[in-house]
RNA sequence: CGCGGGGUAGAGCAGUUGGCAGCUCGGCAGGCCCAUAACCUGCAGGUCGCGGGUUCGAGUCCCGCCCCCGCAACCA
């Protein structure tokens, strides 16, 4: 019996390039969904591009274009991640497009008349940053960024009545019955929640967002909010405001897949919406940690930004894929140096598993002429737990082991001195081993897809030679 | 001030419900010679930040303290 499974990323904003953080999360998503694949359930795995920010705005007038053709640009450079990480992704939203637009809009216009308000919203404004300031943030009574007097500005905006969900939200959340895993970030938003919501705002003057958003339902002095706009992509993406075929099928979502940064967002604002609007609750939301580069936190201004292509190009996608997954810990903050990584890389790869596939496919072609049948037995050690829990890395550890203990049983047997004195003998120890490598290829479906998918190829064949080299060293 | 995460072998990290402290790299010593100078075996190396407590038993639970690092409402 098939069940349907329908997974999310984050969206990101396509003003920056893609950094290798979010690499980690939609190769954790991607992993998922294939293993969900393999199980049977029939999946949809959304991702997408976050547009209707001001940034980009400011971003396209420094360089002179358009907004949208900006938006066209960088957003194709997210959707290039498909090739690069070789990502199963079935769907690809971007919240410019109409369809987002106007389920932006429904769900707008579908929560309830009494937790949408308008209330003047006082504050300093600055001109540079087109931000408003709180008074504390302001030094001396200045921009921080740009030390000009702010103005002080007041503009009525709508706000979106959060209070009235604490104590129901709290439940929820609590009870699992919308579920956040880790458990450190659950009790960590418990204790937001409990110590009171405030109503946020959910939109702004057209003229501060330039014009540039979703405008909000019925008044044209108003655009949405990026949040309020960028979360509802998870339904707008199943044609929420059209046929709402998908919808039906697949809301709601069984896992968002979502960094430590936006829990807030996903574990509060999201679900208030939805309650509002009377839609059902996604039923998990899975938060993954950071990358951290060298010890620091990756930023701009400190030019150690890893590009997740550039690993790519140089490493190759399932090295990354094996990296992000095994060495890098699902939900704890995580550092990444080259040179971990070129480490990883020979121990796991090269040493382990390419040199297994290498000394067994040549034992094979050069004492039985590359003949020797092969089924996929079942692995003692089973990662399926692992992978519902999101232990990437235990999972792997386990195939890793599996490993040793294929390279194990061909230094216990010596196949290469039974061929001398006898072949029954080590046809069949031959044939456990590639056996085992056919389960271990199998169970590596989901992280490292191109490399499972060749490694069965190449042990299912009608002659099995050594070919090349799957992971060289470095 | 508040919230959160860390402090475990030379380096980097794991350690789910408390039950002989593990992994990778590196070091040392063997083995093997099929393989990507790869593989296998063994050894050395830890007062698990400090001090108390609970327990038959604590890296793990409780209390206090000392360091490091994030967050503090629009950052994956």
């Amino acid at each position: 019996m098939s069940k349907k499974f329908y997974i999310t990323t984050a969206i990101p904003y396509v003003n920056a390039k893609p950094h290798i953080g979010f690499a980690l999360e939609i190769v954790q998503a991607d992993a998922l969904a294939r293993y969900h694949r393999e199980a049977g359930d029939e999946v949809l795995f959304l991702t997408g591009t976050d547009e209707n920010s001001l940034k980009n705005v400011q971003a396209a007038a420094k360089e002179d274009i358009a907004t949208q053709a900006l938006c066209d640009r960088n957003a194709a450079i997210f959707f290039d991640l498909k090739n690069a990480l070789n990502l199963s992704f079935d769907s690809f939203i971007r919240t410019t497009e109409e369809r987002h637009i106007l389920g932006a809009q429904k769900l707008w216009s579908t929560c309830k008349k009494e937790d949408i308000y308008k209330k003047k919203y006082k504050g300093f404004y600055c001109v540079g940053c087109e931000a408003f300031y709180a008074e504390k943030d302001l030094t001396d009574g200045l921009c921080p960024e740009h030390k000009t007097k702010p103005d002080l500005i007041e503009e009525e905006n709508y706000f979106f009545k959060l209070s009235n969900y604490q104590d129901e939200l709290l439940k929820l959340i609590e009870s699992d019955k919308y579920q956040v895993v880790p458990e450190t970030k659950k009790n960590e938003i418990t204790s937001f929640i409990k110590m009171g919501l405030e109503d946020f705002s959910i939109s702004r003057s057209t003229e501060r967002a330039h014009g540039w958003g979703v405008p909000v339902p019925g008044d044209e002095s108003q655009i949405m909010y990026v949040w309020f706009d960028a979360l509802s992509n998870y339904i707008t993406a199943l044609d929420y405001a059209g046929e709402q075929k998908l919808f039906n099928q697949f809301w709601p979502a069984d896992v968002h897949v979502v960094g430590k940064g936006v829990i807030r967002f996903h574990a509060v604002y999201w679900p208030a919406m939805l309650l509002s609007a009377g839609l059902e609750l996604p039923k998990e939301l899975f938060v993954h940690g950071y990358i951290n580069v060298g010890g620091e936190k990756m930023s701009k201004s400190l030019g150690n930004v890893i590009d997740p292509f550039e690993l790519v190009q140089q490493y190759g996608t399932d090295a990354v894929r094996y990296y992000l997954l095994k060495q890098v810990h699902p939900v704890e903050d995580s550092d990444f140096t080259v040179e971990k990584f070129e480490e990883v890389y020979n121990a796991d790869l090269a040493n382990g598993l390419g040199n297994l596939i290498s000394r067994t496919s040549n034992l094979i072609e050069k004492n039985f002429d590359g003949k020797i049948k092969t089924k996929s037995v079942k692995l003692k050690t089973n990662t399926d737990g692992f992978i519902k829990e999101y232990r990437f890395d235990s999972a792997l550890k386990l195939i890793q082991e599996q490993i040793t203990v294929a390279d194990q049983m061909i230094d216990r047997e010596k196949p290469w001195e039974l061929v001398k004195t006898d072949t029954n003998k080590a046809e069949e120890v031959l044939t456990d081993v590639a056996n085992k490598i056919v389960s271990i290829a199998v169970a590596l479906k989901p992280f490292l897809p191109a490399t499972a998918e060749k490694i069965i190829a190449q042990f299912t064949a009608a002659k099995i030679v050594k070919g090349e080299s799957l992971f060289p060293r470095i």
